[in-house]
Parts: structure tokens; C-alpha cells; sequence
DNA sequence: GATTTTAAATTGTATATACAAATAATATGT
DNA sequence: ACATATTATTTGTATATACAATTTAAAATC
């Protein structure tokens, strides 16, 4: 058999030429495009494959559309700009070498700020972790973790300088939303000695994440970055 | 007529019995669904119906689907945590009293670092801008933006004073797409000097962005704010 | 027993049809 | 002229059907 003899599915070929027309600006935001009737009738289909046309560019946000009045092209979507944040801790699992060192773990009650994140009563016993992450031999990461302790009780008893403690949190307790944050903040002596960073000059990047399973949260992680050695977005090199 | 006289679509009904199985985890990811006839039988549809339902969770991406094989619960998405740039000047300018100041505004050759990022030719000229944002009197954001003239070219002749520059950029040169990078900074001199940053220690969140328009890159931004007055994210405060 | 062939099951595409629901245009009545 | 009622248009939901394309399982063959 040939490689081109892939059939084109009829629906995919109208969504094609109703993309090129929004794409090209041939029809502008706002206008009206044909109805499924006449779409149908100009593609020789029946109405219902015109319409699968139409329906999937409207969820994929390139149309509107409104019983009884037509279908429109939409509005631009005026997306905010958004950047993902990598996890250089786990790429660099997948890539260099990582190591992680155990500062300390306790079991502490929860301050007041902190009971208010973790939406717990001041004073509840949390599991507190600090961390350092090395890459290369080189300190990349300083974390801080405070743990909800109905969701992994048995965190203390784990060999956690065997497994990373993040990786042993996300076994335990899966969480399913994450809200984060990210400051630029001086770091404090015994973070810089951490660090390794020598002038008091230098400043991090500071990420802070809370996990969320269901309605309660799971933890609370601080990670602090030398800003020199780290950046979150896109890296403006050609693509070429 | 009564308020709960909307009839819920047939299919709908369906999407949410499945949307129950799997966000309850009574169907865990990998698992195998029931065949679309399966569920036309069980609801008394016709298998279009149960077919949509299906479908849209689908494309939803709860549902993953192999022809001849069968439907079965997505794995999860993994989803990496990302975040949105809010434009801290374009909501001032909606709700607090904004003000933005122009430092400077020449014509210049562009050096080869900012070349390379706008994609030019060494010393072609740029227009380079340099403000200051002011929140409620108060320094907020320094910025220091570089122009392609080709789509701008009567960007001196405007009343920059009045109009603020990015406003008018966006409006010259409609971008379709923007790379952004945020990292955390030592501000220099000046820099500290127009942020009215007192005490040596400060450090700044840079958020540098790069406006495309098709293959071209229209403007090149450094955005400059005070750690202190200034984060991105999720404000984690209790939602109730 | 291993390989190939065949058949069954399942999703993918497509049609023709019917009616419901919302909107827009038209006609009607005062 | 204005408000009301009617009609036509357009999208939304639903069914029944047919066949194609792919995968899995079973059967047949060697």
C-alpha cells in the first residue's frame, strides 16, 4: 500500500477549510460563518458531519456558537501569558546526577503562619523536613517541607535518604491540585552557608508549593534557588 | 414554568455517571470502561448518545480511546504546575491610580545579545524605552523595552507621556505570541535609584517578555520589581 | 507447538431523519 | 407606531442504521 492512502475523514476536510478561513482573517472575530445546512449542502455531507466540523473547532474555542442565532467566530482569546514550572529536581533525576541531604526532620507544632497555609489549628504537630538538593555536587535546591501528618504517618520511619522525600510524599498521599507561588527573597545565613552562595549580595528564587488532596492540604514546600542558577519559563534561544 | 424544568440531555447524564466512576476512583486509571453499546444498553440510548459522552470526556482527556481495543481511564495527567503572569499594570490600570513615567526613549544600534533575542542583524537600530510604573505614587515596575522599528516606525512621533508605550505597542503591533522568563535579580544603581530601593540587600523579580507577530519579533521587555511589593502565582490565602 | 487465518468485538466515520429549543424576522392587530 | 403573535431559521438532542478500520481473541493450518 501507498503512504498517502491515509483517508482524510470528510468532517476533518471542512474543519481544514473553516481554520484557513479564521486563521487567514478572511473571516474576522465576530463574523458570522455558514450555517450547518449550507456547509453540508457546499461539502455534499449530511448535516450532522458538517456539524461535527463546526462543534469541534466551537470546543476547541476558535467558534461560538448560539441556538437559533448561528455560529460566529470567536473573539480572540486574549490569553494571559503563562509559564510552566519545570521541576529541575525531577529532570534532573532523569539527566545528571542528583543527590539529595537531609538537614533535618521533626516533628513540630505548626506555627500560626503555617497552620493558616495548611489550613490545620495552630499549634497541630507537623512533620517538618529540610532538604538540600545537589546537582552535579553542586547545591541547586534548599526545601523546606512541612507535612501534614494524617497523610503519610509513617514519613519518620521511611529511609528517607534512600528516596527523595518528595517522590515518597507523592506516593503516600497523591495529591490532585497544587497552588503555587514564586518571589524573589534574600536568603537568610544558614541558607546561603547551604547554598554555598559567598557574597551577601545574592538574592533567590523562591518557589512555594502547596498540595492539595480533596479539600485538605497535604504539604507545604518552600524551594529556594540561587537566582544565578536559575530561571522558570522559556529560554529565549532560536528554535531554528 | 418551575426553575428545575431545564431537561438535562440524555447524554449529559451519562457524562456524569462516568465522571463519578472515575473522579471516586471506583475506576482507577488504565481500567477499561464499558463499550459504547454497553452504555447505550444500560441507559436505554441509542449508542450516538452514549458515544458523545464518551467522546467529550475523551477530549477532555479523561478517557483515553484505541479503535478495535476499547475506552479505558486516562493515567493521570501529571499535570506540571503553571502559572499565569498577571500584568500588575494592566489591572493597576483598572482599579488603583497608575501612573507611568518616561526615562528614556532613544533610537540605537541594537548590541548583539539583544540582536540575537529580536532576531535582527548587529547594529540595526531599535527604538529602546526606558519607564518607570508608578502604583499610587509609588515605584512598582521599571522597564526597559526594545522595539523593532519595522512595527513601529512612528513610535517618537506619539505622545508617549500620555499613552502609555506598551498599550500603544499592542495596539501597532498586534502579538499572536509571547515567551516569557522570570528570574530574580540584583538591580543595578539606576535601577535601585528610579525603584527608590534604599538598602543594598534588595533583590528584584526580572520578568522579561519577547512579542512575536508570525515569524518576527516585535519588542523585547525587561520588567523590573521590587521582591518586596512583588510575586506571581497563587496568593495563598483561604478560599472558604 | 507455533504460525497463520479467520472471526468477533470495539471504536471511527457517515447518513437520513425527527423533533426540541432558542433566536430572528415577519406579519398582525390595535 | 408600537406591542403582540406567528413564522422561519438555526442550533441542540436523539435515534436507527450502515459500513470502515483496528484490535483482540479464537480457530484453523502447518
Amino acid at each position: 500500500m501507498g503512504l498517502k492512502d491515509q483517508k482524510i475523514p470528510q468532517f476533518a476536510v471542512i474543519k481544514q477549510y473553516l481554520e484557513q478561513k479564521i486563521n487567514t482573517q478572511q473571516w474576522v472575530p465576530g463574523r458570522r460563518i455558514p450555517t450547518e445546512q449550507s456547509l453540508a449542502n457546499t461539502f455534499s455531507v449530511s448535516r450532522m458531519t458538517a456539524r461535527r466540523a463546526v462543534q469541534e473547532l466551537a470546543d476547541a474555542g476558535l467558534l461560538e456558537r448560539t441556538q437559533g442565532s448561528g455560529t460566529f467566530v470567536a473573539q480572540k482569546p486574549q490569553q494571559a501569558p503563562h509559564i510552566v514550572l519545570k521541576d529541575i529536581i525531577r529532570t534532573a533525576k532523569k539527566e545528571n546526577s542528583h543527590k539529595h541531604k537531609m538537614i533535618s526532620l521533626d516533628a513540630v507544632p505548626a506555627t500560626s503562619d503555617i497552620a493558616k497555609l495548611m489550613q490545620l489549628q495552630t499549634d497541630t504537630l507537623v512533620f517538618q523536613l529540610t532538604l538540600l538538593h545537589l546537582l552535579d555536587d553542586q547545591p541547586i535546591q534548599w526545601q523546606k517541607i512541612w507535612v501534614n501528618r494524617a497523610f503519610a504517618p509513617a514519613l519518620m520511619k521511611q529511609k528517607l535518604d534512600k528516596i527523595d522525600p518528595n517522590d515518597y510524599l507523592q506516593w503516600v498521599c497523591h495529591p490532585q491540585k497544587t497552588d503555587c507561588q514564586v518571589k524573589a527573597v534574600i536568603p537568610s545565613a544558614s541558607q546561603r552557608l547551604a547554598l554555598m552562595l559567598s557574597n551577601d549580595t545574592s538574592c533567590c528564587m523562591q518557589l512555594s508549593q502547596r498540595a492539595w488532596s480533596g479539600e485538605s492540604v497535604c504539604s507545604f514546600s518552600i524551594m529556594l534557588h540561587p537566582a544565578h542558577k536559575y530561571f522558570i519559563g522559556d529560554s529565549f534561544v532560536e528554535t531554528k
